[in-house]
Order: structure tokens, then sequence, then C-alpha cells
DNA sequence: ACCTATTGATAATG
DNA sequence: TCATTATCAATAGGT
């Protein structure tokens, strides 16, 4: 084998080498490499799910969040009805352990019960409803705790936002670059010029569809922020 | 290429063959090689969700029942954890549905705890807390909620300020209004200034008193807002 | 479970 | 995003 892999080298020493050596398992710094290994590999390890799935009678269910939050997800039948025979299933083996854990767990079905409509009550007054039997005290303790989670929220989304503008700004500066050096080639332009009298325009001038190129990136950026 | 792959063959002809050709991704038949196959795949599968996670920075959860109904899952954080980031990407109206849905679900135990956790998230969320997870869209809504339930309890508190000023202040006309009627009784009034002589220079004006009377109540107000 | 040739996945690059 | 391709990883089939 090693005689057959210096042979095989002696036919490929002029390549360029293409894959340096196996990467490490940990997280890709430069966002754009780790968005494109994230595409791949994502792709990948669905086959791998559903070949699973197909070959071994297997039912699976993937979730996937990318890092910047967009969903992903494959299933063999459908999520819920993973999510569901999961439940159940860990209900069983809930129901395997001793009587005494049981007890231990707490909170019988009518507790639960009122703790959830107690919530839900909170959640109403947040949001501004069935006030009339509160206190001014309990309206004042509200409207603090309304103002301190605005101002959190705010402050969360207001750091998204400008995270987006800067990327934004900088994808605009990259787009503004590339049209000054594409105008930077004037014997192509003044070709185009002339053989456009009679001929449509289409993509024998670089230029030309560079510039159309840009334009439409221009497009895609205008939308994405509005 | 080509030419390279014959030369190899050269080299294997007297290997016996290890692998016959690729499978088909179909149904393994054989009960035992699926099972091999299956733990062989799964681990892989595994294996590749985890590094994807690493690499990349993403969030998964991945559950695997087997075709004799084992169970097998990973998640980078946890399986709950990113089924209901999964629910929250879609669902937006739980408050309005949650008190019919209420009655018409089957409550079991795990549900109902489910439940709690859901709207503790949710409480959680609208203080302004938890919020890392949320893309852009939801911290928005989320600061829209905040907004129009300030808006409300704002105006409700206000119109409970009001109502109080204003019963307040009816206390105080009927304060003054008593006031004025003891003036009209001069013959104790006499009496309380012969008997004051060596006493602090307390209530014996009316208009002042009534002042002073008006001012604690407001004090009392205050205070009591606060 | 281990082994290894083959197939498959993917990192780097264009 | 898509194509390419050398290298690396997964795994089918055998023991």
């Amino acid at each position: 084998m090693f005689i057959w892999r210096n042979c095989r080298s002696l036919f490929l020493w002029r390549h360029r080498e293409m894959t340096r050596k196996r990467i490490q398992i940990k997280k890709i710094d430069n966002i754009s490499s780790r968005q494109v290994t994230f595409s791949k590999r994502r792709k990948g390890l669905f086959k791998k799910a559903q070949e699973l799935s197909t070959l071994c009678d297997a039912d699976i269910a993937l979730i996937v969040f990318s890092a910047t939050s967009k969903l992903f997800e494959y299933a063999s039948s459908s999520i819920e009805q993973v999510i569901e025979r999961r439940n159940r299933h860990s209900a069983v083996h809930r129901l395997d352990r001793s009587s005494i854990e049981m007890q231990i767990e707490s909170d019988s079905n009518d507790i639960l019960r009122k703790k959830v409509e107690d919530r839900n009550r909170e959640l109403r007054q947040l949001n501004g409803e069935d006030l009339q039997g509160l206190t001014l005290q309990e309206l004042q303790k509200l409207e603090e705790i309304l103002k301190r989670g605005l101002t959190s929220v705010s402050k969360v989304k207001d750091e998204k936002v400008m995270d987006e503008i800067s990327i934004l700004k900088r994808k605009g500066v990259e787009l503004m670059e590339e049209n000054q050096r594409l105008k930077q080639v004037p014997s192509l332009f003044h070709l185009h010029r002339q053989s456009s009298e009679s001929i449509s325009n289409s993509s024998n001038l670089p230029e030309d569809g560079c510039s159309d190129t840009s334009l439409k990136l221009g497009l895609v950026y205008f939308n994405y922020i509005n």
C-alpha cells in the first residue's frame, strides 16, 4: 500500500495541494468558510439521516438551527410525530421508575393546571388585559416590569440591528469597490458601445455582464434591509 | 484518472473483493446485517451531527427510533430546548390560543409540566431574560407586545391615579367644609383661645389646619404610589 | 469486534 | 452558489 501511495505521488507531484490536511473539529473562525462548511455538511448530514432511515427502517427527526438562527429540518415521517413518540417513550420510561420517585415528583394535575392558569393570567396582564382587578401598587409593579423588559429587549434588538447594518455596510463597500474595479476596463467598454448598435446586450461583453450582476446584488441588498 | 484507476486495478487484481459495490439505498432485508448497518451508520450520523454543531456553531437535535423502537438521541444543547425553539420559530399567537386549548387538549402531567415551563420561558423573555437565542423578528415581536402591554397598563394605572386624586380632592373639600362649620361655633373657639395661652400654636387658625390636612393626605398618596 | 478496500464526504480552490 | 478534485472519513463485507 505504501508503495502504491508513493507511486501515486509520482503521478500527482505537480498538482497543487487541494486539501492540505484533515481539519480540526472546533468552531470555524472565518465566517464565510463557516457558512460554506455549514451548507455542505448540513446537506451531508441530512443525506446520511435519510439513508439511515431508508436502509434500516428507522424513524428519524433532525432539527438544525444555523448560527444565524435559520431553521432546517428533516424527518422520515414528521417532526411532530417523532417528538410525540419521544414524549410517549420518556413517559413510559418514567412509569418504570419506582413509586417513591413518583411521589417525590411534586405537582398533582390540579396544581399544575392551576400553575398554567396563573402563568396565563400573568401573561395576559403583561399584555395589558385583565387589569381591572388590580390595585394601584400592582399596576405600578406591572408597569415597571414592562419598562424593564422593554429596555432589555430593545437593547438586545438594537445590538442585533447594528450587527446587521455593519454587515450590510461592509457588503455595500465591497460592491462599490468591485464596481470601481470594473469601470477601469475602458477598452471593453468601448467595444461595447461600438457593437451595441445592432446586437442585443448579450454576454459578449464582460463589463456589461458584470455591472448587471452588481445591480442585481445591490437590489438583493436593499430588499434584505427592508 | 481513468488510466490511473485501471493501473490501480492491476495492483489490486489478486485481492479478494472486500466491498462488492456500492449498496443501494433501500431497506436491508437481512435482519442481522440491517442491525449492524444501523449501529454503524447511527454512530456515524451522530458524529457528523456533533461535528456540524461544533464547527458551525449550530444548534442541533437528532432523534432516532430504531426499527425495534429503541430510542437514540443527540442534541448540542438539549432536545427540549431545540424543540421549543422550533415551536417558537413558527408559532406566534400561543397567548390567545392557550386558554381555549387548555380545555380541549388532553392534560397529562407531562404536557402540563411542559406548559408551565413554556409559560415561564415566555414570562422570562417578557422580563428581558433569555433573549440570546432569538432572531431579530422575534425580538421585534416581543418589543411590540411589551409596548402594547405597557401602554395598556399605563392607561389603566393613570385612570386609577386620577380616581384616587379625585377621591382625595373630594375628601379635602369635605374637610374644609367641616372646618368651616367648626369656625361657626365661636363660643367654643373662644374657650379654646383662652386655654391655649400656655400651649403651642396648634390649630388655632382654621384655614391653616385645613391646608395641613390636605398636605398630609397628599403625602399618603405619594407614599402609596411609590 | 476488527480489518481494509471501496465508496462517499468534503476542504480548498476557482 | 456551483464545479472540481485530492484527500480524508465512513462503511460494506469478510473474518
